[in-house]
DNA sequence: CGATTCTTTGAAAACAGTCAATCTGTGTGG
DNA sequence: CCACACAGATTGACTGTTTTCAAAGAATCG
């Protein structure tokens, strides 16, 4: 049932039997076919989410009513609100499946609780946020620098697994596009 | 010599003497006057910078020879290049100072020793890397969504106390345009 | 299949960028 | 202390890229 969330925190970190018990106590597993969310804006969100199949995306809608996509979240790799988990407030964004999905979720208290009892996995999620982090300024430095075409090809060349399973113009919208320009970039290359 | 240090460390967490005692062991402290570089790209970034005194700006030189804002980081914030710092690659960033700094260094191995040593600060770091993530994708979402004078809005709202320090043609460069844009913005208000 | 969603294409408009010149303010050295 | 140099900011005219609006083609799914 756990699985795939159990075979990478093994993969990333040592982890006795006993501690892979306490983990599969506070895990709850979530299915979501295509196109239901995970987290709609206003609620709060109090989960740390890890998909194990599947695919989400993360959104926002602006003032005019136009969707923003702010992270895809495929298999191995974690979800969630960040700012409404961490200050109980309602979400902003909303979290959809492009595919169907099985995620694992664990509450906060039982995840804040968790990496208090495993100094290992404490560490492990520390590294794994800092990741995170560099992946953003990455990003950042793509929308401030760089053209059209040249953050299709950044995203092509970045994120070559994800390029034929996510609609274009959900990629357009991540990367700050009309579909039309996307369009029209990728049919110059 | 670190107090500004001790004192953000003791007003975020409890720690004991004996853990000051460590911390400052493995301090050093490094004065930047104006125009002086923490960090120049092609070297490899192997600390942990803590700014006690002044303001800094990371930025990256693109292929055109564009010079790009990537982050400031003015008193009681970190600074540094997360991803040579990882990886011990040659940095892609440069660190300057925007004012006279004074700035705490701990490198790489005394950091890590002694984040496993107090897991307290372990967990305080996660939680303060998990923060820049958050800020980070607010600054993603006004990249891919707003306007130039969105943009521009948002940064005055968001880090009223640097409008002041910073030259304008550096925040032009942090929020993705041209001096002239940010100028004609600024003369709409 | 039929309906809906997604993608492409075209033409016009808006926005931001470029280039060049001028203006402003600041700091330095004589 | 003044004059000058220099960096930074502003302004104008123009260019170019991306967006917008609209419509027509694909593709996908029930």
């Amino acid at each position: 049932m756990f699985d795939v969330f159990i075979e990478y925190l093994q993969s990333k970190l040592t982890i006795t039997d006993a501690e892979v018990e306490m983990v599969k106590q506070i895990c709850r597993l979530k299915k979501l076919r295509k196109k239901q969310y995970l987290l709609q804006e206003g609620d709060v969100w109090r989960y740390n989410a890890f998909v194990q199949k599947g695919l989400l995306r993360t959104y926002r809608v602006d003032n005019k009513g136009q969707e923003h996509v702010i992270q895809f979240s495929a298999e191995n790799w974690w979800s969630g609100d960040r700012y409404s988990y961490l200050t109980e407030t309602p979400a902003r964004y909303n979290i959809e499946a492009i595919e169907d999905c099985d995620i694992v979720l664990i509450t906060k208290v039982d995840y804040e609780n968790l990496l208090e009892a495993i100094p290992a996995l404490n560490t492990f999620v520390r590294h794994l946020v800092e990741r995170s982090f560099i992946a953003s300024q990455n990003r950042i430095n793509a929308d401030i620098s760089f053209t059209a075409e040249e953050k299709y090809n950044d995203f092509v060349t970045t994120h070559p697994a994800l390029l034929n399973r996510i609609p274009q113009h959900m990629i357009a919208s991540y990367l700050g596009l009309t579909p039309e320009t996307l369009s029209r970039v990728r049919s110059k290359r």
